[in-house]
DNA sequence: GGCTCTTATGTAACTTAGTTACATAAATTC
DNA sequence: GAATTTATGTAACTAAGTTACATAAGAGCC
């Protein structure tokens, strides 16, 4: 639909999640200085064949909620994002799945003969390796590989799921957009619309506005229409550090 | 009314969800008509030698925020709430862990070797049964029965929060607490305080007492110290399915 | 350059929810 | 029955979400 009018926006949390408090994940490196992927997948190489390789567009929707979920899929490169739309239109991100990782709701909607909770759309052009369920089941049976692979994909995401409700329900608006904007990949040049950001931190688009206007009034930030130049990052830290 | 959006309800989210329109679990009834507990326990009967059998009070804490996870364990009775709580002291319940049901936050951790990110408390006095690290990882190799239940398990929490995170950031305080009135074991009558309902809905006391108070005006409850009867449930439907 | 059309942002008024800070009342303990 | 703990009531205030527009910047086209 709407041609590719701004580069996509990663947030730390999620992929990238950095908690600030106390940190869990263990450095994200691989035998191979080559490529930064997920080190699992090394071992599951002789599983690629299984499956069938298959490359989506961007902002394409992969699955919609109360959809049967019929197959496994990897990505291989690109990046998907998973978010709940509300009856009112009001969306939030769950999580976003990159390079290496499972779409972990397929596995846990295909072991528990479930429906997709959520949405599914691509965030930049993607491919995926596709495993149907029967190949899905299989592979967990037959290969530990695998089956690690899938596990610990679904206990991160877990894990991330909680900390997004903590996030959520705990920290205000304007700490939840002061780490949206530092965890940009061009910082400290944030390429996004409002409604990208609000979406992103699961608000709404005129309260993210209202906010960023603040920040704007405080000289922490230069609003420009679809992108956002962060002048004082250390403020926004500050706000982080006082009420996450 | 039921507009456009299917509302597919989740009442009693945790240990007695039964989501309305379309079920997945199959009717809870195991061969022998002794007890009523989850029918995959019949697979695994032959694991339960290799757990440790333990008992713990009610309204003791398992796990904190932060600790290491070093064992796996299954509810045998009684039940586990696991919980966020904030800086503030604000809490909110992700989910309840009943009879036949493993915490799978544990289960998550062990296999992404993460810390918990929340707290697990008993709500009764509870009987569990109790797998090491290392048996935990054993079993899961060698019994596809145990991979089924975990994976099911982990399947369904997964979903579950998922809910949970819609709930709370799509669905007013006034239908959140509607439902929380409606699922109650003992309705129409509500054992619970203000703060316990608060808990259970990821709101605050004061909100609550609020709310209610609303409802009473309304005819709808009647309040008193420690518990609440519900004397008008279809008007509380009727919130749910108005603005859910 | 003008002229649309679409998309992004600005803003005010209003509703709902969360917070702070107590007061009061009902159980429980001593 | 006095003291203490626990549950509830309530008001005033702040923060966030909603409604309902206005304005403005680009994109595409002539």
């Amino acid at each position: 639909m709407a041609a590719l009018t701004l580069p996509i926006l990663k947030l730390c949390w999620g992929v990238k999640m950095q908690s600030i408090g106390e940190q869990t994940a263990e450095p994200r490196k691989t035998g191979s200085d080559s490529e930064i992927i997920n080190p699992i997948d090394v071992a599951i190489q002789p599983l690629l064949d299984l499956g069938q390789t298959t490359k989506i567009p961007a902002n394409q929707p992969i699955f919609h909620r109360g959809d049967l979920c019929e197959s496994y899929f990897l990505v291989i490169s690109g990046s998907v994002k998973v978010m709940l739309i509300a009856a009112s239109g009001r969306e939030i991100v769950l999580y976003h799945v990159g390079a290496g990782e499972s779409c972990v709701l397929t596995t846990s909607c295909l072991m528990a003969g479930d429906h997709y909770p959520a949405e599914g759309i691509t965030e930049t052009a993607v491919t995926a390796l596709v495993f149907d369920k029967a190949t899905f089941h299989r592979s967990l049976h037959e290969s530990e590989a695998f089956r690690k692979l899938v596990f610990a994909d679904l206990g991160k995401r877990f894990s991330g799921v909680i900390s997004r409700i903590e996030q959520v329900s705990f920290s205000g608006v304007d700490a939840r957009l002061a780490e949206a904007l530092l965890c940009q990949p061009q910082f400290p040049q944030v390429f996004a619309t409002h409604q990208m950001l609000a979406t992103d931190i699961g608000s709404a688009r005129e309260v993210v506005s209202r906010q960023l206007k603040l920040f704007e009034t405080k000289g922490w930030v230069k609003l420009g229409r679809g992108h956002i130049n962060v002048l004082q990052p250390e403020a926004l830290r500050q706000v982080l550090n006082n009420r996450s």
